[in-house]
RNA sequence: GCCUUGGUGGCGGAAUUGGUAGACGCGCUGGAUUCAAAAUCCAGUUCUUUCGGGAGUGUGGGUUCGAUUCCCACCCAAGGUACCA
C-alpha cells in the first residue's frame, strides 16, 4: 500500500468539514485558548506559497493545543473591502462585491486544500452588511464618546452635556480641539442647540474637522501616512499633495500614553514594539513662550538691519528696555526638549506656515518674507524631504524676547521647522542642535556656548549626559536632568512656560473618497452629523453607475440615486426627496423637484459621502469572531468573557503601525467603555517572516538579437529580464521553447546555449505577479500533497525570519512522510481497510522508548517556542532511528502520530485509523514526556586539555566528583607514560566536564 | 543619521546557564538495485594538507582551562524611521 497523499487528504478534508471537527465552542470545562492568523484582503491573484506560512504555524499551534486539552478557538475570515476591488470596478465595471465574492471562493479553496483546523462556522467578511453593521456602531460609540484626562479614559458624551449644564467647561480637561472657547453653564444655556453640537463635535473621540490631508489627485482620495511610501501613493506610486478637507477623525492621540504604556504589558516582538513607540513619537520636554517684542516701526526696523549687517557679533540694542513695557500682541509658543539651554537661545525659526509670519513680519522684510514662504508653498512635501542638506530661510524683521534674560531675539523662518509637529516653532540653540548650528553659520547668526568644557567651533555639542551648563544664570554648573528641572521650575513661576510632553502621533483622518468600504451612519441635519439609531443599522452601500468621484468632486458615493434619510420612516430614500432648500453644506442638484410635494422633504436628509477607511473592518474583527452570528449587539458578554482576548496572534510585521495601532486604540475604547474585558487584544504576537521569490533571467544583448546564457554574459552589454520560474527547471536550466511561446516577442532570438542548455541567473526579490517568481501552492499539492507543503515552508527556516522559496528541497519532507507511512504498514489490513494489532506482542524496546521521549521532549519544546523547523528534523531523526530499530510497536507509533498531527494532520488521522481508531485524532491527549526513559547508566566525558580534546572517557553516571578524578587521572598517567612526558593535572568541574590543566 | 534584527559549509539552516561547531534537509560524489530510468537503499561531503596535522562561526581585541555563545571596538546586510526641535 502506498502512501497515497491524494486520497488521503482529501479524504480527511471532507471528514473534518463533514464532523465539524474544529468548532468551538463558546463554554467549556477546558481552559481556553485563542489562536489568530491575520485574515487576508483576497485579491484576485490568489495565495502564493507565501501567504500560508502565518497560516500553518498557526493551526501546528492550535492542534497542537487541542492535543494539550485546551478549548481552542482558530477563526478564519476576509479583509473584503479594498481598493484593488474598486480599482478592477472602475476599469469594468464589475461590481466590487462580485469579484470580491469570486475572490473569496478561490482563497476558500486553496485554504481548504491545506488542511486547517479552522472553526468556518465563525467565518466574518468585512464587506458583509451584517459584519459592518457593527463597524457603524462602534464608530457611533466613538462619536459618542469623549475623553476625561483627568481619569485617563473615555466616557459617555451625555456626562460632559450634564457636566456643562452644571459648571461649563472649566473644570473640564478633556482630549480636544485647541480652539474651544470656555464658558460657563448660563453660558452653555444661552448657546443654540447648533452651538452646543459645535462645541461637542470638539470634544468627540470621532469629530469632523478641517483637516490638511494627504490628497492623491490620481486615486481621487485621501490616504493615511502609513500608505504614502517615499511621497507616492503606496498602491500605484502616485503623486501625493497636501489639501485642506473637511473629514472625520479619530482622537487616538487621546490614547498616545496609553498604547505607549500597554506595549508593557504584551509580549510582543522587539522590533514591532520599537516601531509603535517610535511612531507615538513621545518627547518630554517644555512648552515655552516668547513674547513678540512690539514696535515694529521704523525704530525696530533699524534694529533689524543692523543686524543684518552686525553679522556674527552680538548686537547691542538700545532702548529695547522701553518696549518691554509695552504689552505684547503676540506670544510665540514653542516646543523643546532641552530647556536646560534656553540661555543658548539666540534666534527663533517659524514654520513658514506658522500663522504669525503674516503678522509679525516687518514691512522691510515682507517682500522677501511673502516670496520664501510661496516658495515654499510650490514644494511639494517630497521635495522639501528629499532636500534635507539645503538651508533655507528669512529674517522676519521682527524680535521676540527671551524671558530670562530680556534681550531681543531675532524671529527667522526656515523650512526645517516643520508645521506639523510640535507648534510649528522652535527655540534655537545653535550651539546644541546641529541643524540650529547649521543655520546660524550659514547666516552668520551668533552662537553663544552655554557648556562648560566643551569647544563647539565645529559643531553642536548635543550630548546629555555629558552636559553642565555654563554662561546661564541660575543654571549654572548644573547637569542636563538639574538644569532642566530647574528651567521649567522658574518658567512656571514667571508664566512662561511649563513641562510638557509632546507626541508625533497625529489624529487619524477616518474619511475615504471611495465606493468600496463602510458607509458612515452618518445624516447631516443643518450640517451638523446625525447618527443613526443601532435597530435601523446597517445602513448598506448604495448601488452607483460608476465608481469614480462625482465631476463636482464628491466622492462616488454622490453618484447614487438613493442615498437620502428619511428619519420618519428610518430608512434609506431616494435624493429626490430631499429639499433643495436645505442648508446642507453639501451641493445637491436635482431637476424636477418642484413637481414633489414639500412634504416629502419633511425629515428627509442627506447622507455623509465618504466612506471608511480600510482599517475600521480590521480594528475589532478578532473579538467579533467569538459572536459572529450575533445579530442583538456585537458580542455578547457571555462570549467575550469566556474568550476574552486572543493569546497567540500570527501575522506580518508590515501592519506594525497601522492595524495593530488602531486595533489597539479601539480595544483601549472598548474597554473604557466596558464592553470589552481587556485593554490590550493579544497577549502574545509574532510577525512571520516574509517568503521571498527566487527570480530567473534571461540575457539580452543591447541593440542585438541574441540572448545569452549566464555564463557567457561576461563583458557583454546585457539586460537582464525576467523569465517565469516555472519554465525553469531546478538545475537552473531554462526550457527555451517554452520560454518563445511564453514571451512571443522573443520567438525569432537566438539562444546562444553553454554546454547545449541555457543557464538562467537567478536572483531573491519579493514574490510578486510582475516578477515572474510566484510558486503557487496549488501545484505543489497536486505533486506532493498539503502535508509535505506544511511540513516544508515550517522546515525552510525560523518562522521569524524572510527566507527564499526553492521548491527543489520538498522531496526531503516528502521522502520523510514516506518513511513515516511504512513504519505503520506493518498494520495496515489491505481486507479491512483496518489496522490489527493482534500480530504484535512484545514491550517496546527501550531503545525504542529513548528514541520515542527524545522526540516527545524535543518537539514540546520546540512548539513552545515557535522553532517549528527544527522538530522536523527532529521527526526525521526519529522515524529513521525507529526503522533502524525495526520498531513496530503501536504503543510507539500511535504517540508519534500525535507529535506529528499538528504538522502534517492528513497522513496522521489516516494512520491512526490505520492503528485501529475511530476517532480523529485531534482531542487525542499530548504524550507525556517521562525522563526515566533517556536516563543512561553512563556518560561519555570529552576530556580536554587547553580547549583540545584529548580524549574520552565513558564513565558511570553515578560516579562522584573526586572518583572522576581519580580516573581520568590515572587514563591520563597512562596516556602520559605512552607519550613520554610528564601528565597533567586533572580538574573536574562539578556536573559539567572534566579538565586537564597544564 | 537613529532604532531594531541578523552575519556559521556550495545552499536553507542546527547548536547559547560557555563544554566534541556544522544536527536535519537540499545539492554534489561513489556504490547497491535495475535491461534502463524513476523510485528506493548504503557510504562520503567545512576548508586545507607532505595524511602527522593545520585552520575555521563577518573583522580586530579581551575574559576563560575552554568562546558561534560573554565583554569592548569596528565592518557588512536586512527591516523600520527620519529636518520630531
Amino acid at each position: 500500500m502506498n502512501y497515497n497523499f491524494q486520497e488521503i487528504e482529501a479524504k480527511w478534508q471532507a471528514y473534518w468539514a463533514k464532523n465539524q471537527t474544529f468548532q468551538a465552542q463558546n463554554s467549556s470545562d477546558k481552559p481556553k485558548y485563542y489562536v489568530l492568523s491575520m485574515f487576508p484582503y483576497p485579491s484576485g491573484a490568489g495565495l502564493h506559497v507565501g501567504h500560508p506560512l502565518g497560516y500553518i504555524a498557526g493551526d501546528i499551534y492550535a492542534r497542537y493545543k487541542r492535543h494539550k486539552g485546551f478549548n481552542v478557538l482558530h477563526p478564519m475570515g476576509y479583509d473584503s473591502f479594498g481598493l484593488p476591488a474598486e480599482q478592477y470596478a472602475i476599469q469594468t465595471g464589475q461590481h466590487p462585491a462580485i469579484t470580491t465574492e469570486t475572490n473569496i471562493n478561490r482563497y476558500r479553496e486553496q485554504l481548504d486544500q491545506l488542511g486547517f483546523s479552522f472553526d468556518w462556522s465563525r467565518e466574518v467578511r468585512t464587506s458583509d452588511p451584517e459584519y459592518y453593521k457593527w463597524t457603524q456602531w462602534i464608530f457611533i460609540q466613538l462619536f459618542s464618546a469623549w475623553y476625561d484626562n483627568k481619569e485617563t479614559k473615555a466616557k459617555p458624551i451625555d456626562a460632559l452635556v450634564h457636566l456643562f449644564e452644571k459648571e461649563g467647561n472649566s473644570n473640564v480637561d478633556a482630549s480636544c480641539d485647541e480652539d474651544v472657547p470656555s464658558f460657563d453653564s448660563s453660558e452653555w444655556a444661552s448657546f443654540s442647540k447648533k452651538e452646543q453640537q459645535e462645541i461637542l463635535l470638539k470634544y468627540r473621540l470621532t469629530y469632523l474637522a478641517d483637516t490638511e490631508v494627504n490628497w492623491c489627485p490620481a486615486l481621487g482620495t485621501v490616504l493615511a501616512n502609513d500608505e504614502i511610501v517615499n511621497g507616492v501613493s503606496e498602491r500605484g506610486g502616485h503623486p501625493v499633495i497636501r489639501k485642506k478637507m473637511t473629514q472625520w477623525s479619530m482622537r487616538i492621540t487621546a490614547y498616545a500614553q496609553r498604547l505607549l504604556d500597554g506595549l508593557d504589558t504584551v509580549d510582543w516582538p522587539q522590533p514591532l514594539k520599537d516601531s509603535q513607540t517610535n511612531w507615538i513619537g513621545r518627547s518630554e520636554g517644555a512648552s515655552v513662550t516668547f513674547d513678540v517684542l512690539s514696535g515694529s516701526g521704523t525704530e525696530r526696523s533699524r534694529s533689524a538691519e543692523e543686524e543684518m549687517l552686525n553679522v556674527g557679533q552680538e548686537v547691542q540694542h538700545d532702548g529695547h528696555s522701553e518696549l518691554d513695557s509695552e504689552s505684547s500682541p503676540f506670544q510665540i509658543e514653542v516646543f523643546t526638549t532641552r530647556p536646560d539651554t534656553i540661555f543658548g537661545v539666540s534666534f527663533m525659526t517659524l514654520a513658514p506656515e506658522h500663522e504669525l509670519v503674516a503678522k509679525i513680519t516687518t514691512p522691510e522684510q515682507q517682500a522677501e518674507v511673502t516670496a520664501y514662504v510661496e516658495a515654499t508653498a510650490k514644494r511639494s512635501e517630497r521635495d522639501r524631504m528629499a532636500d534635507v542638506k539645503t538651508i533655507s530661510g528669512v529674517f522676519t524683521g521682527a524680535y521676540a524676547e527671551h524671558p530670562f534674560t530680556k534681550e531681543p531675539v531675532p524671529i527667522w523662518i526656515g523650512d526645517y521647522v516643520l508645521a506639523s509637529y510640535g507648534t510649528g516653532a522652535v527655540m534655537a540653540v545653535p550651539c546644541g542642535d546641529q541643524r540650529d548650528f547649521d543655520f546660524a553659520k550659514h547666516y552668520g547668526i551668533s552662537i553663544p556656548n552655554i557648556f562648560e568644557g566643551v569647544d563647539i567651533s565645529e559643531e553642536a555639542f548635543a550630548d546629555k549626559a555629558k552636559t553642565i551648563i555654563g554662561n546661564s544664570d541660575f543654571l549654572n554648573g548644573l547637569s542636563y536632568k538639574e538644569a532642566t528641572s530647574k528651567a521649567i521650575a522658574e518658567l512656571e513661576r514667571i508664566g512662561h512656560g511649563k513641562g510638557k510632553i509632546n507626541y508625533r502621533l497625529r489624529d487619524a483622518v477616518f474619511s475615504r473618497q471611495r465606493y468600496w468600504g463602510e458607509p458612515f451612519p452618518v445624516y447631516y441635519v443643518d450640517g451638523m452629523p446625525q447618527m443613526i439609531e443601532l435597530e435601523h443599522l446597517p445602513l448598506t452601500l448604495p448601488e452607483v453607475e460608476k465608481y469614480l468621484p462625482t465631476e463636482t468632486g464628491e466622492p462616488p458615493l454622490g453618484n447614487a440615486t438613493d442615498w437620502a434619510w428619511d428619519t420618519k420612516n428610518h430608512k434609506v430614500v431616494s435624493n429626490k426627496m430631499l429639499n433643495p432648500r436645505l442648508n446642507v453644506g453639501q451641493e445637491v442638484q436635482h431637476d424636477g423637484h418642484s413637481e414633489l410635494d414639500s412634504e416629502s422633504y419633511e425629515g428627509v436628509y442627506p447622507l455623509e459621502l465618504n466612506t471608511m477607511p480600510g482599517w475600521a473592518g480590521s480594528s475589532q474583527y478578532f473579538n467579533r469572531y467569538m459572536d459572529p452570528a450575533n445579530t442583538q449587539a456585537i458580542y455578547s458578554e457571555d462570549a467575550i468573557g469566556y474568550w476574552k482576548d486572543v493569546d497567540l496572534y500570527i501575522g506580518g510585521s508590515e501592519h506594525a503601525t497601522g492595524h495593530l495601532l488602531y486595533s489597539r486604540f479601539w480595544q483601549k475604547f472598548l474597554f473604557d467603555m466596558g464592553i470589552a474585558p481587556t485593554s490590550e487584544f493579544a497577549k502574545k504576537l509574532i510577525n512571520q517572516g516574509m517568503i521571498t521569490g527566487t527570480s530567473a533571467f534571461v540575457y539580452k544583448e543591447m541593440d542585438s538579437n541574441k540572448v545569452f546564457s549566464k555564463g557567457l554574459i561576461a563583458g557583454k552589454n546585457v539586460i537582464p529580464i525576467h523569465a517565469d520560474v516555472s519554465l525553469v527547471n531546478a538545475s537552473d536550466e531554462l526550457d527555451v521553447d517554452a520560454f518563445k511561446v511564453w514571451q512571443p516577442d522573443y520567438k525569432d532570438a537566438e539562444f546562444i546555449l553553454e554546454d547545449g542548455k541555457y543557464i538562467v541567473g537567478r536572483e531573491v526579490e519579493k514574490m510578486s505577479k510582475s516578477k515572474y517568481n510566484v510558486v503557487n501552492p496549488d501545484a505543489i499539492c497536486d505533486e506532493y500533497g498539503a502535508d509535505s507543503l506544511r511540513l516544508y515552508e515550517m522546515f525552510l527556516g525560523p518562522l521569524e525570519q524572510s527566507k527564499p522559496w526553492n521548491t527543489a528541497g520538498i522531496t526531503g519532507v516528502h521522502s520523510f512522510l514516506k518513511k513515516l507511512w511504512k513504519l505503520y504498514m506493518p498494520f495496515f489490513n489491505e481486507s479491512s481497510r483496518q489496522g490489527s494489532l493482534s500480530e504484535v506482542e512484545a514491550n517496546p524496546t527501550p531503545e525504542n522508548l529513548k528514541t520515542l521521549h527524545k522526540t516527545i521532549k524535543k518537539v514540546e519544546e520546540d512548539i513552545e517556542n515557535f522553532s517549528f523547523n527544527t522538530s522536523v528534523s527532529t521527526f526525521m531523526i526519529c522515524v529513521n532511528e525507529l526503522t533502524a530499530q525495526k520498531c513496530a510497536h503501536p504503543a510507539i507509533l500511535k504517540e508519534l502520530l500525535i507529535l506529528v498531527s499538528p504538522y502534517a494532520p492528513h497522513i496522521a488521522e489516516e494512520l491512526w485509523q490505520v492503528l485501529g481508531h475511530t476517532e480523529s485524532i485531534a482531542e487525542a491527549p499530548f504524550p507525556k514526556f517521562e525522563e526515566q526513559y533517556l536516563v543512561e547508566s553512563t556518560k561519555e566525558y570529552p576530556i580536554s586539555f587547553n580547549g583540545k580534546l584529548r580524549f574520552k572517557l565513558e564513565l558511570p553516571l553515578d560516579m562522584g566528583k573526586d572518583e572522576i578524578e581519580a580516573t581520568v587521572m590515572a587514563h591520563e598517567k597512562t596516556q602520559a607514560q605512552l607519550q613520554g612526558r610528564q601528565p597533567k593535572k586533572v580538574i573536574v568541574v562539578p556536573g559539567k566536564i572534566v579538565n586537564i590543566v597544564g
